[in-house]
DNA sequence: GCTCGATAGTTCGTATATGTACTATCTCTA
DNA sequence: TAGAGATAGTACATATACGAACTATCGAGC
């Protein structure tokens, strides 16, 4: 029985070795949302709307379009779609048409996005300092790089299958 | 740039110190799902539904009640009503009254439940494998250990505010 | 210049998740 | 033993996600 099997309350180990490795990336992936998303939503915000205005900020100050987003998200374009119409119905992001490609749309920041982020982007990193505290960066390197090796695992499954 | 972000198409760095962490856990988590969920679709399934299926053949073959599972699961309560309801309804679990708890369900598996469950779980723990196959035992026990670490710290940030 | 295949976005039906509020039931304590 | 508080489950409104089918547009090659 291992210490996350406990952390679960499983009665007995799971039996398939390398079970424990995906079960403590979705445990701990579930357990980032949620603690996140409590977090957020006193700011009247959603985990992923959070998401999707720090990467408008921090990685596409000029805009980007859906797809972009998406990519970066790791989310389909159709998901897209209900994410951006619901903070452009809050006011904290705008669709400007691109006169180059008329099918895509630039997603950017608005005045009330960048001020809603600034509230909320303090909190939300001194929290993940705090949940980190007792790790050091020599075992968090480690971590990201199995962690990066599994995504890479299953992008080139999904790329072969194509 | 870390690999990470360049498997993202992030442009610059995030800038936050562990914030890297935090997107490689969640990363990695959502391929997870969407791959495993393409694959048990195949089978008329869902990623969390096989996930319930498991749980409740290798860890509550007596069956087990909607709370219970819900903890197996890091879902709460109201998510597991509809997770039932709909398993229940394919004719895969069912469930049944408990003579000393009158609020509460116990949820077993059907014959049906565990015939879905024996077709898919092959060739779900054979992926998984393949997934997995370039990674070393000790590398992956070390990150379970600070996903671990990860789970634990998240649970008494929520004890500790309540 | 026209057509064919790729791409951006939306819409639809379905599944999953949350929090809140509600009912039914259990359990502990005064 | 009566009543207070905890617990199991459901119902509802909302947000997120998927795949598939659709429209509009772009771009490459004949």
């Amino acid at each position: 029985m291992t210490e996350l099997e406990q952390l679960l309350n499983f009665r007995k180990s799971v039996g398939h070795p390398g079970h424990d490795m995906i079960l403590a990336i979705l445990t701990a992936a579930r357990k980032l949302i949620v603690t996140g998303d409590r977090l957020v939503r006193e700011y009247g915000l959603t985990d992923r709307q959070l998401n999707l205005l720090m990467l408008l900020r921090h990685q596409a100050p000029e805009g980007a379009t859906q797809v972009e987003l998406g990519t970066m998200m790791c989310v389909g374009k159709a998901s897209m779609t209900g994410l951006v119409d619901r903070l452009e119905r809050d006011g904290l992001v705008e669709r400007c048409r691109l006169s180059h490609d008329r099918r895509a749309h630039l997603v950017r920041l608005t005045l009330n996005g960048r001020k809603a982020l600034a509230a909320v982007e303090k909190p939300y990193f001194r929290a993940l300092d705090h949940t980190l505290a007792g790790i050091s960066a020599a075992d968090r390197q480690k971590a990201i790089r199995v962690l990066v090796d599994i995504c890479r695992s299953l992008d080139n499954e999904k790329g072969g299958r194509k």
